[in-house]
DNA sequence: AAAATGTATTTGTATATACATATTTAGCAT
DNA sequence: ATGCTAAATATGTATATACAAATACATTTT
């Protein structure tokens, strides 16, 4: 057994605990490990880790917090079932939205490709000045009239495969979601005159308020942020009973 | 130096690290440690606790996550900013948050009347038309200045004596908080260029563009609206990067 | 067969120890 | 004073050990 404490992995210094969470979120995230499945004991991850129990034991019980797994004492570790999402927050499909209201749905990818994070948003990501993060702009449309833009910045950790979806078929909310359940949101909205590369995208004029909503999503320690802006006169409904939304609501895509 | 490790006190059962946290918790609620305050190292919190550092470090590291502490590498330890929390969903009262951003709280009773209800209206409310319904509308000021203004319809079956209220001393919404729990809400957010009146109110010209949230909240099946205006400019945040104990609780109001 | 019992397994908590790493402080040389 | 260096301080991580508590399973008893 290992007795050294100093992380032998010359230049990476990643704490020995997040590697272990590393190892089994590979394993979730592969479907190694399927949600409601036992995995492997303590025991046995030292044993595959080469950590102490204690350092398992922290691994085990962050992912807990982080709602990726659940434990119960004398039985197992077993991989969380999936949060249906609603409990957080309704998020809604844009496209499912337009489509029955009777429109026509149809989305335009204005951006999707590789960047390096400038500071200020690295710090909102918790993330390292200049890593390379994926960037997103979509406007989506309806009867082919832009109707909101959303620009997102995604942690590759938590989507490696993002730049290579077909938005045109899945929004990207959609993507996301199936890929890890979401451990917690938060909404900031705000009404602006929008910039003008906004404004020419979305075809407003420099005089009409804009709505936008800015979102930043944790999966783990993951973050992604998104901010949408919508075509003035929109409105946005959050939560609800059984009264149908007024005209005009447009939900998050 | 203690060394046993079963819980002395008897009948409860509650591990050490989580009486470490509540003996913080405790000296950060009673108003002891302020923000931004450093707070006693592992070493002193151990010594006067009588657990472990390990123990206390746990207990500190929890607290961390859940945004109550902040800690710096050789430096310490130090209580939490308090978060600019959500006036848009009045935990507290637009009146406390003035105030403890150093404010000087006003309010202004602009309406407060007893009214026929428009169908338009009635028909949101489940009314029938022209039923009588209670409205209020009041401008709240920080430092005399304008910020937000606000009107509401209250159905009378809800909050009988809504008119006899003194809302400089209690916001309606503290008021009919303290009636009945709230069933359900639902929230839509828009921008807009507000009515002239509303602008002359608020001191804003025709081109700035404002925040507008309506919300319709269920008592049982009596309902009541709110809309709120708010200053251009404000920015409000929804939610915590903490995940709720129980799903769904945003903790709207 | 059902119930009770004991044992092994597995997670939960607590501690002492050790070393790593970042910050602050004090002392020293210039 | 200024700037550098070393020590002291404080947090961060890792481990071995120990016992507690809940569950699972096999065995015995009724």
């Amino acid at each position: 057994m290992k007795t050294s404490r100093t992380n032998n992995s010359a230049i990476e210094n990643i704490p020995r605990y997040q590697q272990v969470k590393d190892y089994i979120l590979d394993r979730i995230n592969s479907g190694a490990w399927q949600p409601g499945m036992k995995i492997d004991t303590e025991a046995e991850l030292v044993t595959a880790t080469g950590v102490s129990r204690m350092t398992v034991n922290r691994a085990l019980r962050e992912l807990t917090v982080e709602g990726r797994l659940t434990r119960i004492q004398g039985s197992g570790t077993f991989v969380a079932e999936k949060k249906p999402q609603s409990a957080l927050f309704e998020i809604h499909s844009i496209a499912q939205e337009i489509r029955k209201r009777g429109g026509k749905y149809s989305c335009e990818i204005h951006t999707l490709q590789e960047e390096k994070a400038r500071p200020n948003l690295a710090r909102a990501m918790l993330l390292a000045p200049y890593t390379t993060i994926y960037h997103s702009i979509i406007v989506h449309k309806d009867n082919g009239v832009p109707i909101q833009l959303s620009s997102r910045f995604i942690n590759p950790k938590i989507a490696p495969d993002y730049l290579k979806q077909d938005f045109t078929t899945i929004t990207p909310n959609e993507y996301l979601l199936s890929l890890a359940p979401i451990t917690s949101v938060e909404h900031v909205i705000e009404a602006l005159i929008a910039e003008p590369w906004i404004r020419h995208i979305l075809e407003i004029n420099s005089s009409e308020p804009c709505l936008a909503l800015h979102r930043k999503t944790w999966v783990g320690e993951v973050i992604a942020t998104c901010s949408t802006f919508y075509y003035p006169g929109s409105r946005y409904t959050l939560g609800g009973h059984f009264t149908p939304p007024s005209a005009g609501s447009i939900g998050i895509s």
